[in-house]
DNA sequence: ATTTATTTTAACACACTGTATTATTATAAA
DNA sequence: TTTATAATAATACAGTGTGTTAAAATAAAT
């Protein structure tokens, strides 16, 4: 037997995947198309091809290599010790409130409406959102443990709640971003977990 | 001057809409290409085009044909004179809570994502999302007028956050179908309008 | 009844898309 | 040097939306 050209392969997945993600960026992800790609990260759309043999293929890469880091972007830098500012800043970093977050939401967009329909992206769509009420989740946790929340309160359905608003909050600021502007949803979910915390008025 | 073979062309839109509509409910919306509706309304293609001169248009008329419908529906049969239970009535009326509205709630999500990149599709992406907007703070002043919420409470802000909870709802109960049943959603909801109207806790 | 203007319809061509197939080149071990 | 296989390229195919161009149908005017 033998061992021919061992080219990383890895990492020249990631070179597609930052090659898309830049056309992502700059003319939007119809855009984005497998020969669009191909040019722009100097190979042949063959040669794409043999690395993701589908695009769906591609579109789960990128949203791995884009997305599920920045969840974990989000549980990790909790670095606030009031509670309160902590939940706020995590749930803020899955929001659109910059240019990159933008992007992802977008990103984030067109793969759940084209998870819809196609099988092969299922199994993301299930651990993102999973994450996202994970995530949800551990806020509430973070409060809890502070002893900011009653303790009557149903965890399991203010996540889901919880994370039904992220969600909302995100698309109707790519929607509307002149009405849901970062400092209008950050107002929004300050007033969502105060009121959560109890507090029926704030000011 | 002569006067041509005048033909419905209103009813025939209507016609070709209705085909269409067929289509995405049973195929889904990925396959109401402008072929596939042309054939199944019984016209060529070239004769759909002299209807919808592009399938934007298309996808605007079935838009305002069947959402915008539905919206009004919702706004007019709050029947209910218990002012909680209408409130409850209208929002579940915009949720997907059976086929047709998951249909509509699809339909709705994928021309919000045409609209980010297609300037013909913008204005009514803006009617629509005002539609959610001026629907939730209808909600809200329904409750104020039966003195349900606090005073101090910020209207304009509040219907946002609501808006933004039912947007959220209406992607998370089409993507994850097993987690956010009819049944779950309703709950989210009577538990957010409870909490509006200053109950910490419900039961 | 014939002409005429205009709508309605049809039939293409064009540039894209994703996918599949096939053959060629390059490489590393035997 | 041979050889097996990865990497790449080239091409074909069916599908998409869109645009153009020409034909058919129709209702009024002559």
């Amino acid at each position: 037997m033998t061992v021919p050209k061992i080219v990383d392969h890895d990492q020249k997945r990631k070179l597609i995947a930052e090659s898309a993600w830049k056309i992502i960026e700059t003319k939007g992800i119809e855009h984005a198309s497998i020969r669009a790609v191909a040019a722009a990260a100097g190979v042949s759309p063959g040669a794409l091809r043999h690395y993701f043999s589908t695009q769906d293929e591609l579109l789960l890469f990128i949203v791995d290599y884009y997305l599920t880091r920045g969840a974990d972007r989000a549980k990790g830098i909790e670095i606030s010790r009031i509670p309160m500012k902590a939940a706020l800043e995590v749930v803020l970093e899955l929001l659109p409130m910059d240019s990159d977050k933008r992007t992802a939401a977008g990103v984030w967009w067109v793969f759940a409406i084209r998870s819809l329909t196609s099988s092969a992206l299922q199994d993301k769509k299930d651990e993102l959102t999973d994450g996202l009420h994970d995530l949800s989740r551990t806020v509430l946790d973070l409060l809890a443990k502070a002893e900011l929340l009653p303790s009557s309160i149903d965890m399991e359905l203010e996540s889901l709640r919880l994370a039904a608003m992220i969600e909302g909050l995100t698309v109707l600021a790519l929607l509307r971003p002149e009405i849901y502007a970062p400092e209008t949803v950050e107002r929004i979910i300050v007033r969502h977990l105060q009121e959560l915390c109890g507090h029926a008025v704030n000011e």
